[in-house]
DNA sequence: CGTGATGACG
């Protein structure tokens, strides 16, 4: 109380403000940083420079950089601590011009840049290898690198952008490396794959903390060595939380739930990620039931689904067609008021599109603020994968409207689009104009594309000669797709040209050997249908039969041609006879057998 | 420096 007393009475609001900021450095609550903000605005502590820069650490976090802009500009003279903290800001919100325009403004009013200043921008910029290089350049001539903090980023920036000889020049030429280079180095070499390289590095170190060995895990993990990161996984001194995840996620990834699960199960510790890991994991398998029972249990657990949970499980969703799941994800986020940013919102769109809810996904597109490339894009291949080839390629004339400027993936959307229509000599452009305009290398996909719009127009000829000539190697989907061309166009000899192909691409595949018995069928040939039959024998007989999958209320329900094994079996076949009829009187003709 | 993370050919 004495102590207190002693205290001059206006520097208390001051000291709880900051002691006030510093908690929000953990969590980002809008509300709670305006009202903070108002009040040091009332007494005039926005002036002074730690303040400030928490409140610009502070509003990048709530992901408005904007703001972070507005209160560096009104402190009179920056400290180079100001000016790293609104790079830093920058950098955290995707802003590099901003970040290097900050970088420019300190040079001007001769604020020195120190070496907090170079790694910030270095992230800001590390997809731009020409600008890493620049960086590069600059501290070289600073004086830099005599420090580790400086080439450590560098290490970082250049792997990340895949020039790995850049990063082990950096790493070699260190007159002086601590714990964070050697780590760099190996996550460095892990990143590219070369495992046994990061290895050598990893038995080099002077000492090993828990990251490095976290590293090794996750390299022998990529690589399939899950033994050897097992081994290694029951060696380490001391296992933190992102070593069990990196197991679980390792096994996940293998296909190996069970032993995922156990692992997960043993944990001492569990954050958001590795229940995000078990939940995507078991729904990318298909496996509804399992992940919304892990739901409900980490949501009991007190844990609540962060962005990276709603992206990471709304993407295991669309690929396996959990609309249910993907649906109480949308909720909950909403419930939760997470910020739809632009990447959840693609998320949706892609989940809803894929689970078969075209309008949804619609819906979310166009009530998006923000959308970017991948927005325009899903909702390209959106339209065309639901057989809207001609609204597809509408939307992509907005697209152009509005000066987005198409890549990769917006071109095999709009190929796709012009299979659904039907339109050859308008997919033709689009191959032309996507290198010619655009500057795209045409990658396996478009030559797919394109070979499946000529199979199905019944140029046969010009799809196989186009598959035997492009400067990529064919692969299984290439062959199939001119293979069932060759069925619907009757051409027994052009299918007999890719078997041989196709088979030794995809040995154990069924399907295509049933196509191809088909075909001699359909041409009389019988003793080639017999061969082809036999070989189905040899192999895939556990997929012969055609079968899909439904999800409906977190069950998920598994139909086969002529299977009558489902309870509901009568059920379902009535209400399908009924559906055909409908679709029928619509004026659909279905594929004869 | 290490774990989950949006879009592509049948």
């Amino acid at each position: 109380m004495s102590g207190n007393l002693q205290q001059p009475q206006f520097a208390s609001p001051s000291r709880l403000l900051d002691q006030n900021l510093s908690n929000l450095h953990k969590c980002s609550d809008t509300r709670r940083l305006l009202q903070i903000h108002s009040q040091i605005f009332r007494l005039h502590l926005h002036t002074n420079p730690f303040i400030a820069s928490k409140l610009i650490a502070s509003y990048s976090l709530c992901l408005l950089p904007s703001s972070s802009a507005a209160v560096f500009n009104l402190v009179p003279d920056p400290t180079s601590h100001l000016f790293n903290t609104l790079i830093r800001a920058f950098a955290q919100n995707s802003l590099p011009s901003l970040s290097f325009n900050t970088f420019f403004r300190m040079q001007l009013s001769s604020v020195k840049a120190d070496s907090f200043t170079y790694p910030f921008l270095l992230k800001s910029f590390s997809s731009s290898l020409h600008t890493i290089e620049l960086i590069h350049a600059h501290v070289i001539k600073l004086g830099f690198l005599s420090d580790t903090f400086v080439p450590n980023s560098l290490i970082d920036s250049y792997s990340k952008s895949g020039e790995n000889d850049a990063a082990c020049k950096v790493f070699d030429e260190m007159p002086v490396r601590d714990l964070v280079s050697w780590n760099s180095m190996v996550a460095a070499l892990v990143r590219a794959g070369e495992v046994w390289d990061a290895r050598g590095v990893f038995d080099q170190m002077p000492e090993r903390d828990t990251v490095s060995w976290n590293s090794m895990l996750d390299g022998y993990m990529k690589v399939g060595e899950v033994d050897a990161a097992f081994d290694l996984f029951s060696r380490m001194p001391v296992r933190n939380v992102v070593s069990w995840s990196t197991m679980v996620s390792g096994y996940c990834n293998k296909g190996d739930m069970e032993m995922a699960r156990m692992l997960f199960d043993k944990m001492p510790v569990k954050n958001v990620v590795p229940w995000t890991i078990m939940i995507s994991g078991y729904a990318g398998k298909g496996l509804a039931k399992e992940a919304s029972s892990l739901m409900d249990q980490m949501e009991e657990a007190g844990l609540e689904l962060d962005s990276g949970a709603a992206v990471s499980i709304l993407t295991a969703c669309a690929h396996s067609d959990l609309l249910g799941l993907g649906k109480r994800i949308h909720h909950t986020a909403k419930r939760r008021k997470l910020m739809f940013t632009t990447q959840i919102s693609n998320a949706l769109i892609d989940m809803y599109s894929k689970c078969g809810d075209l309008d949804e996904a619609w819906n979310i597109f166009e009530r998006m603020e923000d959308k970017d490339l991948v927005s325009w894009n899903s909702m390209v291949h959106a339209l065309a994968m639901h057989g809207y080839g001609k609204k597809s390629l509408e939307l992509f004339a907005r697209m152009e409207e509005e000066g987005i400027i198409p890549d990769s993936f917006t071109f095999v959307g709009l190929l796709c689009a012009c299979t659904q229509v039907g339109l050859i000599k308008q997919a033709r452009r689009y191959f032309i104009s996507m290198q010619k305009d655009y500057e795209i290398v045409p990658r396996i996909e478009h030559y797919g594309c394109l070979i499946d719009i000529l199979g199905r127009g019944g140029l046969l000829m010009e799809a196989y000669n186009l598959a035997k000539s492009m400067p990529l190697e064919p692969n299984a989907i290439i062959w199939g797709s001119i293979l069932n061309a060759c069925r619907f166009h009757n051409n027994v000899g052009i299918a007999e040209k890719i078997i041989d192909e196709l088979v030794s691409l995809e040995p154990s595949d069924a399907g295509n050997f049933e196509i191809i018995s088909k075909i001699y069928a359909a041409a009389g040939k019988w003793d080639g249908m017999a061969k082809a039959r036999l070989k189905m024998k040899d192999f895939g007989r556990h997929k012969l039969v055609g079968s899909g999958f439904i999800e409906l209320n977190d069950n998920v329900h598994e139909l086969a041609l002529e299977d009558r094994m489902h309870p509901q079996a009568d059920r379902i076949l009535r209400m399908l006879n009924r559906l055909g009829k409908y679709v029928k009187k619509l004026g659909y003709a279905a594929e004869v057998r």
